[in-house]
DNA sequence: ACCGGGATGTTCT
DNA sequence: GAACATCCCGGTG
């Protein structure tokens, strides 16, 4: 199948936009691939619930950074979890990869992810998918949007849903109430389902 | 199915 | 010292 690489443009915009049409497309690493079906958008000084809310700090930096970079962050003592840097340089902004449908490299996920007893909890969740694809610390910063990224999304001809569920964001204590979360309608792999939508 | 609590350590107040 | 963009396990129904 023809595979069409997500140029940086696409990520030079608002998150609100990008992180809808997100949905569907693939992401690509060196472990495996899985088709994104859940995501959140983090829109920077305007956002509450947004780490670069209150301005920037050496955790991220990378979200101040120029469009189409990974900002991996870790959390919870144990957590890594990633996003795609939106907008431009100076201007932060995020999409937060929430889950994914894993399309290759499984064998490589079931080995990292021992906790997962069927396929759909491979990658059902920010930190899982990371700990699947061996997404860490290392990789925060990382250009995929460059000509020879191992790292990147490509477009393979799944256009993102014409109606995509939406509500509230997830695990958050303030910003709660910004309906900024959007994922694949009766896909097995997304995170929740038994949340607001609208 | 649903719910409650513990794990675990970095970041920022 | 508190918060944390989470996950897992063991309880109950």
């Amino acid at each position: 199948m023809n595979e069409r690489m997500v140029a940086r443009s696409f990520y030079a915009r608002d998150p609100l936009l990008v992180a809808p049409e997100l949905l569907n497309k693939v992401l690509l690493t060196p472990r495996g691939a899985g088709r994104i079906v859940e995501v959140e958008a983090y829109d920077g000084p305007n956002d509450p619930g947004s780490h670069a809310f209150r301005g920037p700090t050496p955790r991220t930096r990378v979200m101040f950074g120029p469009p189409g970079h990974l900002y991996v962050y870790f959390t919870y003592g144990m957590h890594w979890c990633a996003n795609i840097v939106c907008r431009t340089e100076g201007e932060p902004g995020a999409v937060l990869i929430r889950a994914l449908a894993p399309l290759r490299g499984l064998e490589a996920m079931r080995a990292a992810r021992t906790a997962a007893r069927r396929d759909r909890d491979l990658c059902n969740g920010p930190a899982k998918l990371c700990q699947a694809l061996g997404i860490a610390g290392t990789d925060d910063g990382t250009d995929i949007a460059g000509p020879h990224s191992p790292m990147r999304v490509v477009d393979d001809g799944v256009r993102p849903p014409a109606e995509p569920m939406n509500g509230e964001r997830i695990g958050l204590s303030r910003g709660i109430e910004l309906p900024w979360r959007w994922y694949v309608a009766g896909d097995p792999n997304v995170s929740r389902t038994n949340v607001p939508r609208r």
